[in-house]
Parts: structure tokens; C-alpha cells; sequence
DNA sequence: TAAGGTGATGTCTGTTGCTGACATCGTAGT
DNA sequence: ACTACGATGTCAGCAACAGACATCACCTTA
């Protein structure tokens, strides 16, 4: 066994949310979290660069995964239906996770207008990237920002509603009806 | 003359807005810009409830606008329409505003990762009080939210094109333009 | 005109978030 | 066995806030 108790940074994780879901996010302080670990607070803030990114800890893998769908979607389709293919199988991953652990991050991210900005600009952190991504497809750069955004848009909507809706209902079919919706909604008088 | 100079909370966000942009956000404290007004660090807090506020002074006042706009809007329109005519009541007073300030306010926010994440926050405030507005117009959830969102979304890529255009480019006419942008892009095939 | 209320500010003090610099010590590679 | 390394601990310190209370010009009202 080695020094230390393994895979500190996911029992921070872990730790983090339910303390957060318990007491609420500003009642708990990162040492608080890094003491039920074992570990310092010092090492909490090694591994995340701030108190609120202990909630956003698999960000940058989802991010790898819609870029990857994007660019893997055929050249056929259209900007927005390459964002939504990158979207789908983000979905099909999250749709993956257990409903309640995502329900709880939810709670607690809705509960504190901090965690729900920080949300926010990782959403729009990916957005940019997407919108990098369809710009190497051919998109012009005003038809990118747009499908990028209306793309996170869609994503954020359908995953509130996921969330919030009953077992058997999965995440890639929400998203495929918010399109439609939303399409709906566009051309509209 | 009063005990003290008048409009502190105004002078603090023209010593901010000029400290930020010469030396950087996080490279200036609370207690320099009160101190350069003449005023003590507690006082600063007191007008602004964190550091970032300081740059967002009038955005109750501009959520009021847009609010006013989309409640005036003709009971033809559409959700959409409804939400870019609250729109273009703010772009006119945005748009009257000298033109230097805003691009100096946008460059030192787009300089820094916190005061993005607060603008998009403040954005998402803004949606979601334009997505009562429309529930009330008889809209549903689903129309409302996608609406705002979207709404905003125009909004914002609208003024980062605005601000850096030249100067005989008028706002209003830049953000009819991303509308129709926009509709091309999720009529596509 | 004297008395008292009000609002914006100052002062003082404390907690929390976060960081730099340096020490420690199992473990893997040579 | 030696060494380099990586994850952690330790310590010290700044900056972002927040609560509690004092001050004092100004306004109101009797």
C-alpha cells in the first residue's frame, strides 16, 4: 500500500458533493471537504483550482467527447446537425451516470448562483471549441458561433428536463425533441 | 457641499473601468480603487457586492429595458420576435453610449476568465426574466425558455460584432442581421 | 431653532479562499 | 543501492469579503 490513500482527487469529489448537498455550498469550507479525505487543504487546491471546480471535475473529457462527435459527423451534414451529433454522444455517456448523483449536482449547482456561473462558462468554453471544430469543417465563422451556441442551448435545456423527468425517459431522445422545438420556435411567424 | 464627494458608487466604476484596463483585473485590489476616489475598501463592498460588480453597474437597469420592450411587443408576434424587439430597445440605448467605452469594457472582461463567467451569468439573469415575460404572453415553457435563450444569444454575438466594427455601423442593424443569420442557419438541411 | 432621525461613510476585526516556497518520503527506474 | 520523481504536508501570507459599531453632515418636525 502506498503512502497515501489512492485516488485522493475523486474522494474529493465525491466528499465534496455530498457535503455540499447536505449543508450547502458556501457552509463548508475546502478543508472541511479536504479533512474527511484525509488529506490537506493544500492538496485540495492542487488538484482543483478552485473551491468550485471539485464539481466540474469531468468537464474536460466530456469536452474531448462532443468535439470528437463533431468532427466525426459526416461532411452531408449541416453545422447544427454536426453540433448535435457531438451533443448526442455526450448524452449517451451522461445518460449513462446514475440519474440521482446527477440530480443532486444539479440541486446543489442551481442552489448557488456561483456554481451555476461556473456552469455556465464551461458550457461556453465548449461552445468556443465547437465552434472551432465547424470551422475546420467549412462553416463560416458566423454560421459556427451560432449552431455552437444554439447547440449548448439545446444541450442545457434538454439536460434540465432529463434530469427532472421520470426513469425511463433517456437523455439522447430529450435532446433529439428540444432540436425539434427549438426548430419549431425559429420559424415561427 | 456635502460631508463627502457625491456619486462614489459612480466614480468607483470609472477608476475600476480605467485601473482594469491599464494593469489588469487581478492585478488591481478593491482597497487601490477606493482608495484612488478617495473612499475606504469597506465602502467599495458596500456599492458592489463583489469585485466583479464594480463593471456591471447598469445591467438591473438595462434587464428593465429588455423587459419592457418584449411586454410591449404587438400580441402578433411570436415568442422570438418578441424577445429581439425588447432586444433592440436595449441595443439603441447601448448603441448611444460612447463607443470606445464599451470596447474597452468588453476587452477587459474577454481579458479575464471570472469577469466572462459573471457577464454570461448576468446574461442568463436576463433570460430567464424574459422567459416569465413570455409565459405570461401565453407562451409555453418550452417556447419561452428556447426564446430568451436564444434571444440572448443573438444579443451577445450581436455586440461583440458591434463593438468591433467601425464607427457608421449602427447596433440595431447589426443584431436584425445575426437574427436572420440565425434563422438560415436552423432552416438548413 | 433645538432635537432627533437618517444615510452614507469610516474603523476595526475576523474568516475564508487561494498561493508560493520549501520539506518529506514512498516508489520506480537504473 | 542510488537517484529522480511525484504526491503530499507544513508554514506563512495576501486579498476578498462581512459583521458590528461609531461618526457626522443634513433633513425633518415640533
Amino acid at each position: 500500500m502506498g503512502r497515501w490513500q489512492p485516488d485522493s482527487r475523486g474522494r474529493l469529489q465525491e466528499s465534496a458533493l455530498a457535503l455540499f448537498a447536505e449543508r450547502g455550498f458556501d457552509q463548508i469550507t475546502a478543508a472541511e471537504i479536504a479533512e474527511r479525505v484525509g488529506v490537506t487543504e493544500r492538496t485540495f487546491f492542487r488538484h482543483f483550482a478552485d473551491k468550485r471546480e471539485v464539481l466540474f471535475g469531468g468537464s474536460d473529457y466530456l469536452k474531448e467527447l462532443i468535439l470528437e462527435g463533431v468532427v466525426a459527423a459526416p461532411a452531408s451534414d449541416g453545422p447544427l446537425d454536426a453540433v448535435v451529433r457531438g451533443l448526442q454522444v455526450a448524452a449517451v455517456l451522461l445518460g449513462e451516470g446514475r440519474r440521482d448523483l446527477a440530480r443532486q449536482r444539479q440541486a446543489v449547482i442551481r442552489a448557488n448562483p456561483e456554481l451555476h456561473e461556473r456552469e455556465l462558462s464551461k458550457l461556453a468554453d465548449y461552445a468556443s471549441s465547437v465552434a472551432g471544430a465547424l470551422r475546420q469543417r467549412g462553416a463560416t465563422d458566423v454560421q459556427a458561433d451560432f449552431a455552437a451556441e444554439i447547440g449548448m442551448t439545446v444541450f442545457r435545456l434538454a439536460m434540465a428536463q432529463w434530469v427532472e423527468s421520470n426513469e425511463d425517459t433517456d437523455l439522447p431522445s430529450v435532446m433529439q425533441r428540444s432540436l425539434a422545438d427549438l426548430r419549431a420556435l425559429t420559424v415561427d411567424t
